[in-house]
DNA sequence: TATGCACCCTGTAGCAACTACAGGGTCAAG
DNA sequence: CTTGACCCTGTAGTTGCTACAGGGTGCATA
């Protein structure tokens, strides 16, 4: 399998493909005669790994955890479920910020009456002690 | 006023003050004679401005075009509202998306029964299709 | 006077995680 | 034999900073 169908079947930016093979992400394929790069099977399941756990937004580092333990077969699983764990303590956390974020920003909106900038309760808001912007 | 004085009164690296001078958000003060810029009132207001509407995650860009908009004082303030507006949208299509996430990593962490790698859960949801990862 | 220290200067390189070229080579079809 | 789709390497750009390296300034203290 030639590079664009594996970044095409998973989704991928061909970019993306070689980006992951550059960082020791994704395993250097064998290349053709003409120096294509040729992917096996298990090329397109890693990248598949790959792609998902980026979708569930892992970094780049927790990836290559996670597929470092999934290779360790006889391992304990704590250490995946402590990394998926700090991953959703973070995601959560995004998500309060952004929900107070948007709180914060709706009462923003809803303020402005709509008159001329001079009075814009907007911009009022974002520079509170200043008539006078340079 | 001194940079190191501006930066902590609005609670901003050093770095980020030159770096907003640079790209020119900050307009470039009058310097002293040994080359040291000194700020004005005007100044510290707009660095408050700019660190507010970063705080509630509207981008340099969008920052810029505020504060283009904030001198122009007779102009309809529509413009400013529709900014805020399109921010509020993109806040909450985040929101959403990682809310989602969130359901989905929650339920993959859930179903981890803490046995050894070989047949994590969580691994398992993350390699559909894989038993041998190299 | 020397010297130590906090502060300031410019300029460049680094971070995450890609994306977008530029400037080429390969290969199958018509 | 040429057209076009695909592939290659390498470098630079994106966002919004942050972190140096390698210097200069300015004030207080010994």
């Amino acid at each position: 399998m030639k590079i664009g169908e594996m970044a095409s079947t998973t989704a991928t930016n061909i970019e993306t493909v070689r980006y992951y093979e550059k960082i020791g992400l994704l395993p250097p394929p064998a290349r053709t005669g003409g120096n294509y790069r040729s992917y096996g099977p298990e090329h397109l399941a890693r990248l598949s790994f790959i792609r998902r756990a980026r979708d569930l937004g892992f970094s780049i580092e927790q990836v290559r955890a996670l597929l470092d333990l999934s290779q360790r077969r006889g391992h304990d699983c704590a250490t995946v479920d402590a990394v998926a764990t700090a991953h959703l303590v973070e995601v959560d956390r995004k998500i309060a910020d952004l929900t107070a974020l948007r709180r914060e920003l709706g009462a923003l909106i809803e303020s402005c009456a709509g008159g001329t900038v001079a009075d814009c309760r907007i911009l009022e808001a974002l520079a509170p002690n200043s008539s006078d912007m340079a």
